[in-house]
RNA sequence: CGGGGUGUGGUGUAAUGGCUAACAUACACGAUUCGGGUUCGUGCGACUCCCGGUUCGAGUCCGGGCACCCCGACCA
């Protein structure tokens, strides 16, 4: 049997982070906080980055590389999202290190002191956009689409594997365009490409909306959100989309002549996924026995393992084998190693979450066949050889399916429509998930949930009818349906 | 930074104040197996977080420190 780890108590999260664990994907480093992800995992993530990298380009986008420095003058000017991330930033102040007066160690310099400290980016919006202000002087620069892939520093007080690490890696697209429309539109553009990547390629249903004022990013206009479930019932903010307004553009005079001559300021945005997304991606369809990885986006789809009886048969099953490779057309993995017992192979592939295990041994080389295991629903089959080019893709499609009607399936049953206070309080201890209720759309009443329930406004979904109703907490006249949801 | 908890081989645990700190797992080697974690043997591996105290005797009790975990405040 697996050495499954079964979830005790409410903390399914962490019961996931040791399945991680187990699956070699991540580990938490010496450096607090941080984490050191494993080859595994990190093939994850670039099996993540090619398909953003592609429809990040593909909709006009350029990449380009900013500071991991950023000057603390820069960082302040901007007051709100200097507020926003003071209190979670790591700061450099010296540049030199010399031995200890022992010589047995190293200690900071005191005479390389820097004038002005350096933040270490916990996001670029303020080095981007100084950089915006000298590449913008006209309408003809307009609008300006950069995306950069880099690492993060944010110095939470608390962290979580994947979820929450102090640093982490990440994409992050900055625009500047001539109008206000222009603006919305790309946030919202960059939305919805979230969402069609999360839904395509995670298998992980995504609610988009807007956040509230309380929520959004600092220094932002408005903040678009993707608000994903995970298997506990608490929501995972997979993806976000800012409209910036003039906000940064005034601050950084990242502005323009526009046709008639007039100076303008620019219109930006700002949109990110993270490292993060694996976790959601482990956290929404893991079970008792590992990962379950989306075909799409599993770094391996296909393990075949090889089974012999003695070395003379041995060489003969791995070419055999690798024929079999060459028929499936999809990103295969030959597991030859000849120390490990088939069982042994069976459990490891299972924890790493590969959706389709080939099985060929002198069985099916014999009668022409191949045996196949899903790992999504167990099930076993026996294929033709001469069928593998035409089935191992519809079976990689139906476990892309599958994963992702049973994930949006979970996410309508734990869905609720609530209209009390009292209700929404006694429902939100005995069960998980999001809850849908009218909200007048003041600041009192959100922050008296949140600060009671610990629930917190996961989005304003975009999708609703505009109906009326009163809102749960004063019972104010309201036209708005908003997500409450517990959240990591 | 507040409240609670825990520190024992790489990992997970055990050990009334009392013999050489035990067991499992992992690792190494040798056999034996090999279509779902085979079995057996041998071996490697711990100043029981640090400093001090009580005691004939401390992994265990006491004091201090440090580290980590959980719960809050903060957050992608």
């Amino acid at each position: 049997m697996s050495k499954a780890i079964t979830p005790k108590g409410a903390d399914y999260a962490q019961w996931y982070l040791d399945v991680i664990d187990a699956a070699d994907l991540a580990e938490h480093s010496l450096v607090k906080g941080c984490m050191i992800i494993k080859p595994y995992g990190y093939a994850i993530w670039e099996q993540m980055q090619k398909v953003l990298d592609d429809r990040i380009k593909q909709s006009g986008h350029q990449n380009a590389y900013f500071p991991l420095f950023i000057p603390k003058s820069l960082l302040e000017k901007e007051a709100e999202h200097v507020e926003g991330f003071a209190k979670e930033s790591a700061v450099v102040t010296h540049y030199r290190l010399r031995a200890t007066k022992d010589k047995k160690g190293i200690e900071v310099d005191p005479d390389a002191k820097l004038e002005e400290e350096l933040i270490i980016r916990p996001t670029s919006e303020t080095i981007i956009y100084s950089a915006f202000s000298k590449w913008i002087q006209s309408w003809r620069d307009l609008p300006l689409k950069i995306n950069q892939w880099a690492n993060i520093v944010r110095w939470e007080m608390r962290t979580r594997l994947f979820l929450r690490t102090t640093e982490f890696l990440w994409q992050e697209g900055h625009t500047a365009h001539a109008t206000e429309g222009e603006a919305e539109r790309e946030a919202r553009d960059m939305l919805a490409m979230y969402q069609n990547f999360a839904q395509e390629y995670l298998a992980l249903p995504v609610i988009p909306g807007q956040k509230t004022e309380a929520e959004k990013f600092a220094g932002a206009l408005r903040t678009y959100t993707v608000e994903a479930m995970m298997q506990d019932g608490k929501a995972l903010q997979a993806g976000t989309s800012h409209h910036l307004g003039q906000n940064f553009a005034k601050a950084f005079d990242v502005s323009f002549l526009n046709k008639q001559g007039e100076k303008q300021f620019a219109w930006q945005t700002s949109w990110g996924v993270s490292t993060r997304l694996i976790g959601g991606l482990i956290m929404a369809h893991s079970d008792d026995k590992g990962l379950v990885l989306p075909s799409a986006i599993a770094p391996i789809q296909v393990v075949i393992i090889p089974i012999w009886k003695d070395d003379t048969t041995k060489d003969d099953m791995i070419a055999h084998a690798q024929k079999i490779a060459g028929m499936c057309a999809v990103r295969v993995h030959i597991d030859d190693r000849d120390y490990l017992t088939v069982g042994e192979k069976f459990y490891e592939w299972e924890k790493k979450g590969v959706p389709v295990r080939l099985e060929i041994g002198a069985r099916e080389k014999e009668s022409e066949n191949v045996s196949v295991c899903r790992r999504d629903t167990g099930e076993k089959q026996v294929l033709a050889e001469r069928d593998l080019s035409s089935r191992i893709p519809d079976i990689l499609n139906e476990i892309q399916g599958f994963l992702f009607s049973r994930a949006q399936e979970f996410l309508h049953s734990h869905s609720h429509k609530i209209t009390d206070y009292e209700a929404f309080k006694k429902a939100l201890d005995e069960r998980s998930g999001f809850f849908y209720t009218h909200w007048c759309g003041s600041s009192e009443c959100e922050k008296k949930v949140t600060q009671e329930t610990k629930a917190t406004i996961r989005c304003i979904p975009f999708d609703q009818k505009k109906e009326k109703g009163a809102c749960m907490v004063c019972g104010a006249d309201s036209d708005t349906i908003v997500i409450f949801a517990k959240a990591y």
